[in-house]
DNA sequence: CTGTTAGCGCATTCAG
DNA sequence: CTGAATGCGCTAACAG
């Protein structure tokens, strides 16, 4: 590999100069500039980042902790990224230990964090966002000064529990992860909260039987599977008619299991997804709420870059735009 | 950030004492290890990892390509790397762009690429491994000299189709992304084959009508969805009665139509995917290939690292136990 | 055993 | 405009 002292050997300059040139700062004469581009060409001299940044005591790597990642948002992370002209640098992390983060701050690795899917005790992000820039994508624990990329998980539900209700859903249900002692599962609670508020507004009661938080952790598909069994040990009449799940995966588990138990979706009851990640894996395909991944993964690289380069960021809370998507499971019309 | 100088002069020794202490290389009375020692706690020092390797002139950064990510085995390559004192750095690319990876290793970022279901031409990558430590994962270019871990696809989908014909089906049929000119899908094409070796053995014919490779790149799962309608319009008792899929989305639309088309699986029909990554989401359940994909990436990423230090690699391709897993949609007492 | 010194590759003073 | 010299943080070779 060639150094910046070979090119500048080769060109007959000094190592000052070369730099001068590839850097575009400084004033360089164009009979040097242009022996120092064809030594540069000559050798397929690339300069080394990692003296680069020593040397200007910058840092241009991104951390990515997270404990699973989405294929979308990690490609749309490592889009804008690039596009800066930073590098993304990854670390998988079990959810309550995130010292491992910490260390690439201290051993210079890394120069922010972008965390995906995060979930944590408030105490310990605050305390890091309040020293190192930090941007959490997704899911997020919430407090005062936190920046985040996300959608609005509340007002997606509402706007599908409206639908169903105009269209005479009565008997609602929900199906989710349950939050624990040390951390909230804040899309869980957000979903839940959403049903309850449009619910509310429009005077429909719910009972209280069918709302199910599942233990977590644990494997969301059997917890709904058990869930929709149990459903279908109560008369027919009792049953919910209306399901809103948290996931894609628990929606489907929940149908497969109620269809293969004599119900027939959606007219016996309407059921939908979250994520439309798996929705059309479904037969009928699920009703759900589509999600950005790609843009949030980018929006998140975009502001940490700009929390990391000093820039004042006007917007710390970014929400992105949902999208509902209708399918079979909630209109008869529909495959 | 402390620096390895303000360790040294608070524990009133030099740099080259604090540094011998940390590396445990040499010896070091214990008088001053111990004030080394206390000096670094105090100042909660960690060394930086840029300035250590800029200074060894090594490099532990494994640069990950991909056009697409699997997240257990991105999962397992952060473990091993963790494991073995490696880093990770990212890049997404499209299946016919490695020139961004020639940059990694141009500009010092990266010692070593690992390839996630690399796709290109034998002669590019062939000559890229040739120069730099390359390990390929999962899907692979085929080439003598080729470093790669992945699974044995012909031997698993001929497993799956002697497991049907020993229950009697006879009409095979295989669905399956298609090559293109600049480029072999290598998995596709091992997996068709190993239908095709299976059958031979057995003398039963394949009918060639039944195997079909759609167009790439394209949407599979639509195109296995026509590939189901098209089934359809022949008479029952000339379409295929077991479908071996190359993936398990392709399983799932395939699947999904024929059902609503009528045809109750697996009695009229068997069917397969492959992956194990959503074959739970169908109803029935899908029989498919489980892969190790967490063991893989971890693989991947050891077997990389060995080449990295300079040590001699005696298997350069490593094939891990894939998993038949039998559900409901080859065998009727199951869900 | 220990401190001093010289790089690793680069950008950036400071003189000229 | 340009080159020589310094330092980023650390390790390793060299004396002591």
């Amino acid at each position: 590999m060639a150094t910046i002292q070979d090119v500048a050997k080769l060109a007959g300059v000094s190592t000052a100069t070369v730099s001068r040139v590839l850097n575009e700062n400084y004033k360089v004469s164009d009979k040097r500039r242009q022996l120092v581009l064809d030594a540069v060409r000559e050798l397929g001299y690339r300069p080394n980042i990692i003296g680069r940044n020593l040397s200007r005591s910058e840092n241009r790597t991104i951390l990515v902790v997270s404990s699973w990642i989405d294929d979308d948002m990690l490609h749309g992370a490592s889009y804008a990224a690039k596009e800066l002209g930073y590098d993304l640098i990854l670390s998988y992390t079990t959810e309550e230990d995130d010292k491992d983060a910490l260390k690439y701050f201290e051993n210079g690795l890394a120069g922010g964090i972008m965390f995906i899917n995060f979930r944590g005790t408030d105490s310990r992000i605050a305390k890091l966002g309040a020293e190192y820039p930090i941007v959490q994508c997704a899911e997020y624990v919430d407090f005062p000064e936190a920046c985040l990329v996300s959608i609005r998980d509340d007002d997606a539900i509402a706007e599908l529990t409206d639908m169903l209700a105009d269209e005479g859903r009565r008997r609602f249900a929900f199906i989710g992860p349950g939050s624990r002692q040390n951390y909230t599962i804040h899309y869980a609670e957000a979903r839940e909260q959403g049903l309850r508020r449009a619910l509310q507004k429009r005077g429909i009661p719910l009972d209280e039987r069918f709302v199910v938080r599942y233990p977590t952790p644990g494997s969301s598909f059997e917890a709904a599977e058990r869930t929709a069994d149990e459903w279908l040990a109560l008369p027919a009449e009792e049953r919910p008619d209306a399901i809103i799940c948290a996931s894609d995966t628990i929606a489907l588990a929940c149908m497969n299991r109620l269809i293969r138990g004599g119900m027939s979706i959606p007219r016996d009851a309407a059921i939908t997804g979250f994520d439309n990640r798996r929705a059309v894996y479904a037969n009928p395909k699920l009703t759900t709420v589509d999600q950005p991944f790609f843009e949030m993964g980018a929006e998140c690289v975009r502001m940490l870059v700009n929390i990391m380069s000093g820039k004042e960021v006007e917007e710390k809370r970014i929400f992105l735009d949902h999208k509902i998507i209708v399918r079979g499971s909630t209109d008869p019309t529909l495959e």
